[in-house]
DNA sequence: GTCTATAAGAAGATAGAC
DNA sequence: GTCTATCTTCTTATAGAC
């Protein structure tokens, strides 16, 4: 892996355990194994280091097309997918997904530095938001809703169904951010409210 | 109010816009009026300064016994009174209750301050645990729980049905802190999600 | 308790050799 | 591209007069 590339890992890591004030250029250079002023010829400063994390970010993002995609694709497809699924699967399903989002390494890290330093700048505000919560539940309310078209799931609300369905997922994510060793609790949580919500909502297994 | 008090109180509002590397004993001591040497006389370190807002926050959260308490008070007491009141009182009274957390300010700006410094300590991750998630899931629970006895609401598991009452709260709440002008478009959400929170547990009207 | 002056020490960034 | 040496600036905190 290239310097700069290892300069934006080792960053990354850092500004998300403790902020990017609490950082000093001296600590990335340290980990990356130079010397801070070295730094200086792959970055313009610590700002920039600090934007080119962003922009990597956006651009995997975009790649993905939002958070807890379930298959990550397609909502048209995935639908199909449900569809022929037992809840038990399904519960499986969405606890993998979970356990991806929360540990994967990339993610973590960034969901966390977000956290951290989403009051410093209004753009990083927007990021969190597209990520944690418009696309989300666009897109699962996309899913949802064709459940509902095909008698599977049903509601007169859709858009208050997937707040039902996401905003647990959502809220024990951050209380496993918080406290890790929560994660077991949290996925017999999420298990009932799985279970309860496909009774609640009518699915035919 | 004297000096002392209104110290904290302005590094508590400099330290949730900006986290506490980002504000310097200048700055707290500019909005006091004061110069920084003399804020010295009164706090030992811009460290103390921070122990004292978070021992105060303690203090003021013992007296409220936790957050989003309805009344406030006593569960018992507060079941009678849902017991009697119509959906729409229901829903007036939740996003009352939902403004008070958005807007107070001391409220507000301290959970802002948490969110940023949360990962810095672990004794603020667990505040923040306390406050939004084990107090509030705690209190509502026995709430919905006792509605739950009487037969007024129906669920085979009440710490499942108390988290789909809770967690698109938070997470509304979440939204706001970022986006404070999507706050009309949460509430619209907020009402939705009651009125179908009573339809789907089957209360009576 | 508040001030001015100032010490002490970070931390970001540059210069210039290799 | 990396290093050592160094500059500059910013920030905390103290000293001591009033």
């Amino acid at each position: 892996m290239n310097t700069k590339q290892r300069i934006m890992d080792e960053a990354l890591t850092l500004f998300s355990e403790k902020g990017y004030a609490n950082v000093f250029v001296g600590d990335i250079a340290e980990r990356v194994g130079i010397k801070a002023p070295s730094l200086y010829k792959h970055y313009k400063n610590k700002q920039a280091i600090f934007d080119a994390i962003i922009e990597e970010m956006n651009r995997r993002f975009e790649e993905k097309a939002g958070m807890l995609h379930i298959a990550g694709n397609d909502a048209r497809k995935d639908a199909v997918i449900y569809q022929d699924m037992s809840e038990e699967s399904m519960i499986q399903l969405g606890i993998s997904l979970f356990k991806y989002y929360l540990h994967d390494d990339y993610t973590k890290r960034f969901r966390k530095m977000l956290t951290i330093e989403q009051f410093h700048d209004k753009e990083l505000a927007s990021v969190y938001m597209k990520q944690y919560y418009d696309d989300p539940l666009s897109y699962q309310g996309m899913l949802l809703g064709m459940l509902v078209a095909q008698g599977i799931l049903q509601t007169e609300n859709v858009q208050v169904m997937t707040l039902h369905f996401y905003a647990p997922i959502y809220m024990l994510l951050t209380v496993c951010d918080r406290e890790p060793e929560r994660e077991e609790e949290a996925i017999q949580i999420l298990t009932a409210h799985f279970r309860q919500f496909d009774r609640i909502y009518g699915r035919t297994k």
